[in-house]
RNA sequence: GCUAAGGUAGGGUAGUUGGACAUCCUUUAGGACUGUGGAUCCUUAGACCCGGGUUCGAUCCCCGGCCUUGGCCCCA
């Protein structure tokens, strides 16, 4: 083989797109049932946009290069900062809040593995304009409704990034950084020995605690009344009020810098090193864009995890038709096939003018459900056999009447 | 970036401790069989990841690379 397709990429063959499809319909109809409007951005952007919000130290991992015209740029990471540029470009008028959704492929350049290639699509959200327990609730919720809607088996977990503010607050930011790094892994003694190396060992109790408290009262417990406390409450109460099930949990760090309050995580249970397929959570990255400061909230989920945490499935199919006729009647199978598309039937017709058992014989490796079979005796009389190709049972019938059987057949 | 295992037709495999046309199943195309089936039979097409080295000779041994799959790092 001469030429191979680029490392960490796929092709994607009618089988597999079928139920790529099959499953991001779904969700676009989720998204579209909270009243999120789908936004696509370029593919490429100036590289500056993502290390404004992530550091120069990305250009790494990015697909990064200079057009012909000296501009730096970069085959887009990821959707969130892409996002938010447009909405600092042509939106910051728009009546708030803002609902929008997209469906689109990131570019990283990693080392593949499971779960996690060079070029892979996100599924996401973000929600601009609304500072309050509701959005955060109605974001979460959003997600929830997205992971459900495809079959996935995934464990919600969410939490707030103020308890464990409240509690570094002793410490200087890099400090905080390594601390949160540990938090996130649940390395507890990786925690341990990082907060006795900044001699703030008595910080490793009440930090172990954010990750084990099974509810909201231990948290308070541990972090006495923080100004967050009402909103936080709210927000779970506002989960709990729509019977979303989620894990409790405020040792999500995300190991980034900008998220600034409500944070949330989902793994997938059998996906390996690479399970996490939704994270999100609140931040503020519009002014970084030179726009005015908006709260956002939003979440991006990796599609291509979800179907490979999915397996192996069969999306639902429509009835297909097998149009089988001779040279001598193919005019009138034409006419016959135009009537079946026009009334919302996948038709195929035979090309290679072959003999009726060899077009029933393909007709049938190719999956499809009925035969019309269209000889002379037929075109004579202006009908159609139509083949049931899964019961074999067969009768003459009216091109119109054929319409209705297939129709009536759906699975 | 680190690490382990691996790479034989489109898919799945056998095999050679270094020897002649590389096995089988599936698949492709055609035929046996001309208005009705996934069967059967015959024929056909199709592969030793790439590049060096050792050797009379390499798919096999050695080195390098590429790619795949796990794991680590990272994960915006």
């Amino acid at each position: 083989m001469m030429i191979q397709k680029p490392r960490g990429t796929r092709d994607f063959l009618p089988p597999e797109m079928a139920q790529r499809r099959f499953i991001e319909q779904k969700m676009r109809d989720v998204a579209s049932s909270f009243g999120y409007g789908e936004v696509v951005t370029p593919m490429f952007e100036e590289q500056e946009l993502f290390t404004i919000k992530s550091g120069e130290g990305i250009i790494s991992e990015m697909y990064a290069f200079e057009d012909k015209g000296g501009r730096k740029i970069t085959l887009r990471p990821e959707i969130t900062s892409a996002v938010i540029r447009a909405y600092v470009n042509g939106a910051q008028m728009a009546p708030k809040p803002l609902r929008w959704f997209y469906f689109a492929e990131c570019f990283r350049y990693e080392r593949p593995q499971k779960g996690r290639y060079r070029q892979f699509w996100q599924f996401g959200s973000e929600l601009i304009g609304a500072d309050s327990a509701a959005a955060d609730a109605e974001v979460i919720a959003l997600s929830y409704a997205l992971l459900k809607s495809t079959g996935v088996r995934f464990i919600l977990k969410v939490g707030h990034l103020a308890p464990m503010k409240h509690l570094l607050a002793v410490l200087d930011a890099p400090a905080q950084k390594k601390v949160m790094a540990a938090l996130d892994k649940r390395d507890m003694e990786m925690l341990e020995t990082t907060l006795s190396g900044l001699e703030h060992s008595e910080l490793f109790e009440p930090l172990k605690g954010l990750t084990t408290a099974a509810t909201l009262p231990e948290i308070f417990a541990i972090t006495g009344d923080i100004p967050e406390k009402s909103r936080i409450e709210e927000t779970f109460g506002y989960l709990d009020a729509q019977n979303i099930p989620y894990e409790q949990n405020f040792g999500i760090a995300r190991g980034l810098d900008y998220y600034t309050g409500m944070v949330f995580e989902g793994f997938a249970d059998n996906l390996g090193a690479e399970n996490q397929i939704l994270g999100g959570g609140v931040y503020r990255l519009a002014h970084l864009f030179g726009g005015k400061d908006v709260p956002s909230c939003g979440f991006g989920i990796g599609f291509d995890r979800v179907l490979v945490s999915l397996g192996e499935f069969t999306p639902e199919t429509k009835p297909v038709v097998a149009v089988v006729c001779t040279p001598e009647t193919r005019a009138a199978a034409y006419k016959t096939a135009a009537a079946f598309r026009e009334a919302g039937i996948t038709t195929v017709m035979d090309l290679l003018d072959r003999g009726f058992g060899a077009q029933l014989s393909s007709a049938l490796k190719s999956g499809a459900t009925f035969a019309a079979v269209i000889g002379e005796k037929e075109a004579q009389a202006g009908t159609i056999t139509l083949k049931d190709l899964g019961t074999g049972s067969q009768t003459e019938i009216s091109p119109e009447s054929a319409v209705g059987v297939i129709h009536g057949s759906r699975r």
